[in-house]
DNA sequence: GCCTGGTGACTAAACGCTTAGTCATTCTAA
DNA sequence: TTAGAATGACTAAGCGTTTAGTCACCAGGC
């Protein structure tokens, strides 16, 4: 086994350049501090330290200037579930987490303790470990973002409300995206519309309900709230869903699944039953996951920009690190209407 | 916006309960030191810290004792790309670490930084931010694993050859799932069956080629180096791999994508030329991603268990960490191969 | 009445780095 | 000349923990 020799301090770097420590410290991070250093021992510095390949200890620096360089993700994972990156959504924005944090020569921890409540779990984030963290949709019923917001950390959020706990966030324009379905779907003539949400306690889907129900008004489409039901996101309970809306004595012609697990799920219901899609009932999902375009038929859906809202609300949270003046914006970017053939104009055979 | 009060430090708790700081110490992390201390005022020690929600600064406790209580992950992007999760790959196995991880108390950071090259990046991992490294999937020609294990700190690889090094690893058991491919194959009849690996840096496709061969000679098939060409896990280049193939004079009967994004591209390239699937070709893929029982045909493939996977390797990490008497073994998690209907008998219509 | 040993807690050093404060030397300007 | 300003570098005090070493006290055995 290769054994752990002890790695170069600045003492050894200050040695061999025959200089004290700090001078070494001030010639490695080109700190403003009042101590003047010359060309030459600059030099003598540099050189000691790329011999004996110095790299500072994150540990050290990090308890003398309380700045670690890193940030924490917490993955607001459904409870009881350990679920965090498996699903592409997590992914994608975890992938825009990592490449804005990389850019700005951050690391990128990941909490891995299960939020309890805020009493107990909060302080934990307050250990240091990390400059900042960024709470990745998070239910809305758990404490997680108030509780954070209280031990004084700098945050941001993805897919959350958090303006009124003063906190920056990211999230896709719900609103924009179910607008965009509807009117989708109204141009196709379709007029008995319903809508299965993922969570309830999930702020997207108070969003996308409301958007649901507002742009459908707009477009002169009465709204029917027996065509409104929900499952998870993760698509368990779709079929029933879908059986429940089926059984209605008035049968919606569409379907807006809150993503496309759901949708996969409401397809595979549909297949089982026989009926014909898009020709018996127009799909629509959301997310645009790669299986949404692999399945039969393609699916219609709303693309969201992931890793955009990732970096954008990484951004968000460096800013917040960088300067306590960082406003707490709620950055809301533009999703794109895909669409594929699980949507025809009602009552044609394509 | 919040102020950053400063967080309760172990001073705090021992003044509160009028102890000194390593009386409080002592108390709060049962250590074996040599200093006892009676129950009541360990009581009295434990009541001050629940009552400022005291946690123990991260930095600080990492310098004293050498240990951060987390694990680095290192992908192995291939050069000039971001893509660390996005593909369900990483993602599945990044799940396994945050699960294993996180029984262990351990959070996990991933490194940001791109691996330039063993002189220049491998120092960067010592720098004390966490008790060591799991190497994810990285390409063989890189120097990476070679690299790491120089500066001397805990390792442990998914997916690579590391046994050399006296570094453990973990990986799907690539010989069990090629032979299982190419018995499956053969028992339909299939003697022309050619490969599409990945890229040939990657030493998965070195093994599964191997094995491809082999077991292709050990089930009196003929092997036909014709038959063998290459493109990227990505999926980039699989149509053109496979018109190579299928314009041989001698068209094979059946195709062994080495993952599932190329056989994807495979069926898109075949589906375009009107060649059907399975009856004109068979196709199988490998990994089992969500997407593969979705496309059309549902894809033959050998499920790898990524979690499990990375699971493993992450235990054998933290093994590591915990005693150098750790073993470099190579843990083969057993595939399994999931028949859909891209396969089918040779010649056969279904 | 003295030594031994157990009990309970404290002091201080160390971890590796940053940074405020100090100081000696040389150079410039009056 | 000499006060004053640069210049170049050092000393030392943290940052919040852990942990080795020290010490006072008290009970009991001789």
């Amino acid at each position: 086994m290769t054994e752990q020799k002890r790695p170069p301090t600045l003492l050894d770097v200050a040695r061999d350049a025959g200089v004290s420590s700090n001078t070494a410290s001030v010639v490695l991070n080109g700190s403003r501090s009042n101590t003047r250093v010359s060309e030459a021992t600059r030099q003598r510095v540099l050189s000691a330290a790329a011999n004996l390949s110095y790299v500072p200890n994150a540990m050290a620096r990090g308890l003398a200037q309380k700045r670690t360089q890193a940030i924490g993700v917490l993955f607001g994972v459904a409870a009881g579930s350990t679920d965090y990156v498996t699903n592409p959504y997590m992914a994608g924005i975890l992938q825009g987490v990592l490449e804005a944090a990389g850019d700005a020569g951050h690391s990128v921890t990941i909490y891995t303790q299960r939020w309890v409540n805020a009493k107990v779990s909060a302080p934990l984030f307050r250990d240091g470990r990390t400059d900042g963290v960024l709470v990745i949709a998070p239910p809305a019923t758990a404490d997680i973002l108030a509780g954070l917001a209280t031990v004084g950390i700098p945050l941001a959020a993805v897919a959350c409300e958090a303006a009124e706990l003063e906190i920056p966030s990211a999230d896709v324009d719900n609103k924009a995206g179910v607008e965009a379905v509807v009117t989708h779907l109204a141009a196709l003539g379709h007029t008995r519309i319903a809508i299965i949400t993922g969570e309830t306690d999930m702020s997207s889907t108070a969003l996308r309900t409301l958007a649901f129900q507002t742009t459908l008004t707009a477009a002169g489409i009465e709204f029917d709230a027996d065509l409104v039901t929900s499952c998870t996101y993760s698509g368990a309970g779709a079929e029933s869903a879908f059986l429940g809306l089926w059984n209605r004595q008035q049968r919606p012609t569409a379907i807006f699944a809150c993503n496309d697990a759901i949708a996969a799920g409401v397809a595979r219901a549909a297949r089982s039953l026989g009926v014909g899609i898009p020709e018996e009932l127009s799909l629509v999902g959301f997310d645009d996951v790669p299986t949404a375009a692999m399945v039969t038929p393609p699916l219609t859906t709303v693309r969201q920009p992931l890793q955009m809202i990732g970096s954008a609300a990484t951004k968000m949270l460096l800013g917040r690190i960088a300067g306590d003046f960082y406003p707490a914006t709620a950055q809301l970017l533009a999703p794109e209407l895909i669409v594929r053939e699980s949507t025809c104009r009602v009552g044609s055979d394509r």
